[in-house]
DNA sequence: GAAAAACTGTGTATGACGCTAACATACTGT
DNA sequence: ACAGTATGTTAGCGTCATACACAGTTTTTC
């Protein structure tokens, strides 16, 4: 029916490259997999992944919620059909776009704009790369723009991986603000103000000392842009160390991130000790605030006593 | 009851700041917000924020599901104040690495580990900055962190919410693979091994040069660390950056990702063109496909007919 | 010390969800 | 023509978050 590496595909990755054996045998399909693939991206655009559900694929197609199992084995692959949709392929244009810092400066934002335009992908759990057609041709695209640089394949697939983790904590971010934007119908600037006075009211001098003063500097009013200050600090380096190792000087490559001198934060006694640290802290604040509750308190059934003397 | 800024306050981080007037009246409370939120905590951390229900909590501190709307107004609730619980605060020994790069770096490992032992935080939406007290912490601490340095204000947080969202890149993908390991019952070695014989089975070297050419070359046995490859980069460009700073050749500050001429991914004429393109793409894997397949097939009908002639 | 008010944990009910199983109906290769 | 097989539908299960009414318990008020 299908063909030899079909044994070992999970079923929706196998589905995603499309070689899922169409029957031949029974009534004619009056849906198409790429149908319900398309609705269900439709819902999850206009009020989120939540809103997906086979009930609301279905009704938007006109059949009942089941008829979708016909097509598809599970919402698990639906909505990994739905990424593989929403992703699509690099654009020329990016591809194009210049040396190696261009193309990828490129592939960055055009990947932003996909998670504005598709916010729901960043909630559908990640589990290992995905093996799919065009999240391949999104890395392929990424390595042919490292392709004349003097990188060895590791280094270059690191530095698309530090490109793609970019766009994806931009897109996190900014489609928090953006969801945050027509839940509450707040605009902007009012986001932006009302998050800094919330941040005003509640951080002192005394507890945060040094995020109080980045307060009253204005950073949350601030309107650079710090994905693209920290993309091009990225590349910055990155292009430092393709200097350094064109020049002879590489590096060597550091192991995984190492438990030995990390462990610190594994080792029990240490932890419990910072637990308590933490329940004092926690202990503080709380005096603190009752201190202030009863003074309130106090002044009020002052108030009240004075009131009822007249 | 609370205080002046309650009024303004979004209950969930009302909570997460203790203003939570607690009754006088009635019967004694049986459980408490914290104790609420432990349990929860630890039903997270070991089946995922999937299987943290109302019922389930309820059930392992022995109650009914609507008892615990006596102390959280809703699950949204529960969750943030869950997130507060897991995020804790930064250690000591992190705090006061180093210079701002060891320091910055030690804040970072925290984090990734902090993901890798709460790897469901990683799957609550993001809405805005958290104002709560220990992401607060967080904050202050990688700000301290940059204090002596040349950067303004604006500049260290951007500092910041670049190495912040290294971590969390690292934590999704970590996270990810152990979430992979767990259900799956692979070894890590098997993992990789797995998904290296997937992308050798179907990425060919005709629609993915570049990949192929990456995978020929071993890149996803791979053994060295990415992320910190990232984070070395990322810091050596903000290194760069202070070094320029403090000879007063500052570059001007980026303005947000322009709209201006990254539009051409928004302009209707294009995006339809594109749209063209990917289907064309796709018509071509189809027909190939469809190609192989027949040529199985026919090979097996010819096999077929040899064996009934027999 | 009694009545009122406030609050506790519980039981029941609702509507939505993903998905299994059993169904009559429609098409196709032999 | 008929067996085999696929279609879309109906009914129903177990789970979820949460609204509401309830009896019992503690504190406040008179």
């Amino acid at each position: 029916m299908t063909e030899r590496e079909d044994l070992e595909l999970p079923r929706g990755i196998a589905l995603a490259w499309g070689v899922a054996a169409n029957p031949q045998r029974g009534p004619k399909r009056e849906m198409s997999v790429e149908q319900i693939v398309e609705a269900a991206v439709e819902i999850a655009d206009a009020e989120g992944l939540g809103a997906v559900s086979m009930a609301a694929v279905a009704a938007r197609l006109g059949y009942t919620p089941m008829s979708l199992y016909r097509y598809v084995t599970a919402k698990d692959d639906l909505i990994l059909l739905m990424q593989e949709e929403a992703t699509g392929l690099p654009s020329e244009a990016a591809r194009t776009a210049g040396d190696w810092r261009e193309t990828l400066t490129a592939l960055y934002r055009e990947q932003v704009q996909l998670y504005l335009q598709h916010p729901w992908v960043l909630e559908v759990p990640i589990t290992g790369s995905p093996v799919t057609p065009n999240s391949a041709a999104w890395m392929d695209a990424g390595l042919a723009a490292l392709d004349g640089t003097p990188l060895t394949h590791d280094e270059r697939l690191s530095v698309l991986l530090l490109v793609t983790g970019a766009a994806r904590w931009a897109g996190i971010i900014l489609a928090g603000y953006a969801r945050r934007e027509r839940s509450s119908g707040e605009a902007p600037d009012e986001i932006t103000q009302n998050e800094d006075s919330l941040y005003r009211a509640l951080i002192t001098e005394d507890a945060y000392p040094h995020l109080r003063a980045a307060i009253d500097a204005g950073v949350f009013l601030d309107e650079s842009d710090p994905f693209t200050f920290g993309l091009e600090r990225s590349l910055d380096g990155v292009q430092a160390y393709m200097d350094r190792v064109a020049e002879g000087r590489r590096p060597e490559r550091l192991p995984w991130m190492g438990l030995d001198d990390a462990d610190i934060a594994t080792d029990k006694r240490y932890r419990e000790a910072r637990k308590a640290v933490r329940e004092a802290e926690k202990a503080l604040r709380a005096a603190r605030r009752l201190e202030r509750q009863v003074a309130r308190e106090a002044r009020e059934r002052a108030a009240a006593a004075v009131r009822k003397a007249e």
